[in-house]
DNA sequence: CTGTTAGCGCTTTCAG
DNA sequence: CTGAAAGCGCTAACAG
């Protein structure tokens, strides 16, 4: 039919059967081409799939996570690129869920190295871009250097401390509280957690520290309401926390606000580091880490589209306030 | 082929014949049915489509935006449905956007009354649920009552207040800054906003004090420092604000923080509430319209799914701080 | 400029 | 339990 022309190439339908295919679609209720069979057709959906880990609803509730996709959504909406979440729901189906997503790519964010989505994800044969890791055979990675810049945060959170800790995310899916000497980080199956605990290892070990003698507390979510308490249990050790680096923001607000009630003043007594410098860490003249989580989900988007071949290293820095060292003076975030 | 069956109703094939299928497929690099022509063929995609504001980027700056997209999620990852976001990007494009969107239904995230993507969602002649408005024949609302939350907040804001001014969202599409006394809400097209302007009113003229009076500032976008900028010009008026209901929780702050610089103490000399009582309200004692986000996206998500049908009013509620009146006593927050 | 034909990859009858 | 045939709605290529 003409119809099709209608909708494709305006140009090569005369005016008058324009018209009056519009007008016959208008009286059958015909709505334009039916996307589905414009894919198959094509070959092509225009859609880049996302992949948010363990559990679609915890994503948004991580601030880092959201702003991940907000530079993917950044480059779809440029591109007319469909943005299609997947529905992981840490079940069974997750594989199903993305063999039957009509995606033309996937786009992850972090999961653990064993993860059976990523083996969906290989085997559905489309590419594939993963946000700080696991690496794979086929997939691009888009990460900073998690463990170089645990060590430079490290380095100065711990110095000077005599007793210092780290406050990490889940070491494993199981995601129990944990409050434990000695971690081995390479049995951390988190592979951006895995890295953050080498890193701070190597600063202790650099710093002439006994890794043996670190406390790492883990949180079972990203939520300062429990890095709080434990936090409250670091200070209540025989020998008393004075440092604590924190892998997120969140976590190390929390423990700032555990540092009050137990009259703990930073950073004379307690020094504290969190991660990914957001607003609230300027706010509480927090030391982080900063890292452009935007423009590292837009550059996994390029990378998924095939717009950029080349991956090009992310790039991080350490941002320095006055929750770590002791400063002679304390002034106000420039901020 | 026995194919189809081996991939869908692996009882109905032989063990022996689904092994030959599944070596082959190995052999072939075939990676499972193509998502596309099985949607074709079912007519129907499992997928919910979701319209984000005028510009989907900054619809991920929008912490209201995303609780209520966390809510969408987590209906669609229990139910085993895609969400797939279409790429809007404030052009002429949008609408193409939209009938190419392979999904069952839509979500829309509230818009301008005219938004020319609200036809193409009605010509696509798919389900719709729109949050917030406008209310539109063939789409099923979510939403709170703006109004009567408005004019209920009105009446704790403005109490006793002389000069009371609203910090509002942008007034239209344009998103110019403005600060004018006197605006007719009934000439902003946004409905969420214009609902909320009418609620004041009605508390402004409930109180006695006339609405000609009453300083309207709104903000090009969701953002604290516009927000103290705008308060500062409200200050330096001949005769200085004393109350200001503002739309955000996020705007609201930026009152506060513009408070302090003017050393206008609240509440003793000013008056302030916000929208949404996110966790930094509670932080900064700031009363606030309270309303669950979350379920409204849930809601909005079973709405689109047709698993609901009578569309259930949304609840809020007016929680009351210490950034309003002049309580006796400030009390700590016991949140 | 318009109409026909074939085929994208799948699933669902219906026969063997 | 397996195979063949039809058709979901579309578009590219080709004739008219």
């Amino acid at each position: 039919m003409t119809v099709s022309y209608t909708y494709n190439r305006a140009e090569r339908v005369s005016a008058e059967s324009r018209d009056k295919v519009l007008q016959a679609a208008a009286e059958l209720g015909y709505a334009g081409p039916d996307p589905a069979a414009r894919s198959l057709r094509y070959g092509s959906t225009r859609t880049l799939g996302v992949i948010l880990g363990e559990h679609l609803t915890y994503a948004f509730d991580n601030p880092q996570a959201v702003t991940f996709l907000a530079g993917i959504a950044e480059v779809c909406a440029d591109r007319g690129y469909g943005m299609l979440i997947v529905p992981i729901a840490g079940g069974a189906e997750d594989s199903l869920r993305v063999s039957e997503a009509a995606v033309d790519a996937f786009i992850i964010w972090t999961t653990t190295d064993d993860d059976p989505v990523l083996d969906a994800v290989s085997g559905s044969g489309r590419p594939a871009v993963i946000h700080g890791g696991p690496a794979r055979a086929g997939f691009r990675l888009v990460s900073i250097d998690n463990r170089a810049a645990a060590f430079a945060m490290g380095m100065k959170t711990f110095a000077g401390a005599t007793r210092p800790a780290i406050l990490s995310f889940p070491l494993d899916s199981s995601r129990k509280t944990v409050l434990a000497a000695g971690i081995d980080p390479d049995t951390v199956r988190f592979p951006v957690t895995r890295q953050r605990l080498l890193g701070y290892r190597d600063a202790i070990e650099a710093l002439g520290l006994d890794w043996n003698d670190v406390i790492v507390g883990a949180t079972a979510t990203n939520n300062e309401g429990e890095a709080s308490s434990l936090a409250e249990r670091m200070f209540a050790l025989e020998h008393p926390i004075d440092a604590i680096a924190a892998m997120s923001d969140d976590l190390a607000i929390g423990v700032l606000g555990a540092a009050v009630s137990a009259q703990r003043p930073v950073p004379v007594t307690l020094s504290v580091s969190g991660w990914d410098d957001s607003r609230a860490a300027a706010l509480h003249q927090l030391s982080s880490v900063a890292q452009d989580l935007r423009a590292q989900g837009a550059r996994a988007a390029r990378l998924a589209l095939g717009e950029e071949s080349v991956p090009a290293s992310d790039g991080w820095s350490i941002v320095v306030r006055a929750s770590t060292g002791q400063p002679a003076t304390r002034r106000p975030d420039p901020d």
